[in-house]
RNA sequence: GUGAGCGUAGCCCAGAGGUCUAAGGCGCCAGGUUGUGGCCCUGGAGAUCGAGGGUUCAAAUCCCUCCGCUCACCCCA
């Protein structure tokens, strides 16, 4: 038998109200901060993304899903969201329009990874990205809306960290103080977190192992390296976060792990201990574009993965609305009254009725059964009597109450009752 | 890539060498009402017990291999 591949899901109609709610807070919300949807292909060139993501990232290492096609391409589904963006930006010259272009997507990713709860090797991201601009301020508005958004859904008690990772001037002499200062305590520290120092020395502050937490909190802090510019920036955000009164915390071990990040770097936790948990994360990369062939273009962005705030609506059972049932059903009983049905059908469908009709020549009783598990409100009955009346018996399934009308009635009445 | 746990009807699961022709609940179908749902009652369908091999007089149950799922590490949303 066929199953899914590993690692991915099927959505099925029971779990779609989740899915919509989630979709339609995020269109919401990007209208109220004037961000645009833009979509883009599944599979890009793959130098896309090794290009932007970093070569040495375990992303771009191990995880893209790569495959040349039949005239010999290679192309990746996307690992990521941020530089598909970006190429647009460049490809389309959107540095014509004025600055910051903002802009949404709701997306599907793909990394080659061993799942887990939370992790899937297909899974959907909700971004945005505000392109064209380095003021702090719009730093803010970004965390700010990925804050908002979390809070439309519902969800309660999570946690907003930041951090500032520098620019490409003030960061490499703090990697170096980091590398020194490890490689003076590597008696300390667990072996994947040896590894680190040379290989992504930012990491290192991330080891969640306790061996290493001493270390890691005693260790340099980037924020004590940030050279003016950047102190400035990350000190002028911080000011706008409070005058939003948005409950951050600076969290000196934060870091990412996407290569283009700059400055201000943020991530947004749920409650509790999960373990790869961060429900969305983001930062201003304002190197990527010029890097991607634009101009040098100042940009930051924010993405959140839709399967794990699934998971928390779930986990704090936070109600969502339930879909769209059919307004009526039709039962019948004999030949005849089936030619009845189906006329009668079709004419409330033109109506904008949402109606579902019975088929298989089945009892009164399943009948009624089947729209009773559908959740119709309304029930319409054509039986021999009702055919030789021209009538048909509507019977309202809340109240069990029914009334023998014509066609042109029961189109009417319904069309006042499902109006809103 | 590494480690741990688990695979019994569509779903949740009991079962721990013979009493298993595999129990129960949900769901599905039908009847209880010659044309009336939800509650209740009755009945029914639905399981190569993940696959293959082995041990044994006897395997869902013990052993091995494979496959799959889940969780954790790594890393990320």
């Amino acid at each position: 038998m066929y199953k899914a591949p590993r690692g991915t899901s099927d959505i099925l109609p029971e779990e779609q109200g989740y899915w919509r709610y989630i979709e339609d807070k995020a269109v919401a919300l990007c209208r109220l901060y004037g961000y645009q949807r833009l979509d883009t292909p599944a599979f890009e060139d793959v130098r896309l993304f090794a290009r932007s993501i970093g070569e040495g990232t375990d992303i771009v290492a191990k995880e893209m899903y790569t495959f040349k096609d039949r005239s010999g391409n290679t192309l990746a589904l996307r690992p990521e969201g941020t530089a598909p963006v970006c190429r647009v930006y460049v490809e389309y010259g959107l540095d014509n329009l004025p600055q910051p272009v903002k802009l949404y997507y709701l997306a599907t990713i793909f990394r080659y990874e061993r799942p887990q709860a939370g992790r899937y090797r297909q899974h959907y991201q909700f971004g945005f990205e505000a392109i064209g601009d380095a003021d702090p301020a719009l730093d803010a508005e970004v965390i700010d809306m990925a804050w908002q958004f979390f809070l439309s859904l519902g969800l309660n008690q999570l946690y907003l960290q930041i951090n500032s990772i520098g620019c490409k001037i003030c960061r490499p002499p703090y990697l170096e103080s980091l590398k020194h200062y490890y490689s003076a305590h590597v008696a300390d520290i667990c072996p994947d977190c040896k590894a680190r120092i040379v290989r992504s020395p930012l990491r290192l502050l991330d080891c969640k192992k306790p061996s290493c937490h001493d270390v890691a909190e005693a260790a340099p802090k980037g924020t004590d390296y940030l050279c003016q510019g950047c102190q400035t920036h990350f000190e002028a955000v911080q000011r706008y976060l409070r005058i939003l009164e948005l409950p951050f915390e600076i969290n000196h071990r934060l870091v990412r792990g996407l290569d283009y990040y700059t400055r201000t770097v943020f991530e947004i936790q749920p409650p509790g201990e999960g373990a790869q948990s961060a429900l969305g994360g983001g930062g201003r990369y304002d190197n990527l574009i010029e890097e991607l062939g634009g101009k040098p273009t100042s940009a930051i962005g924010f993405a959140a993965g839709m399967e794990r705030i699934v998971l928390n609506l779930k986990g704090q059972e936070i109600p969502v609305p339930s879909l769209p049932r059919p307004e009526i059903f039709i039962a019948y009983l004999g030949a005849e009254a089936k030619l009845e049905a189906v006329k009668l059908a079709s004419a409330l469908r033109q109506d904008g009725i949402a109606v579902t009709m019975a088929v298989g020549d089945r009892s009164l009783k399943a009948q009624l059964r089947q729209a009773n598990s559908l959740g119709s409100n309304y029930v319409a009955i054509i039986g021999e009597e009702e055919v030789k009346r021209q009538a048909v018996t509507l019977r309202h399934m809340i109240s069990g109450e029914q009334q023998v009308v014509s066609p042109l009635t029961l189109r009417k009445l319904l069309k006042k009752v499902t109006r809103g």
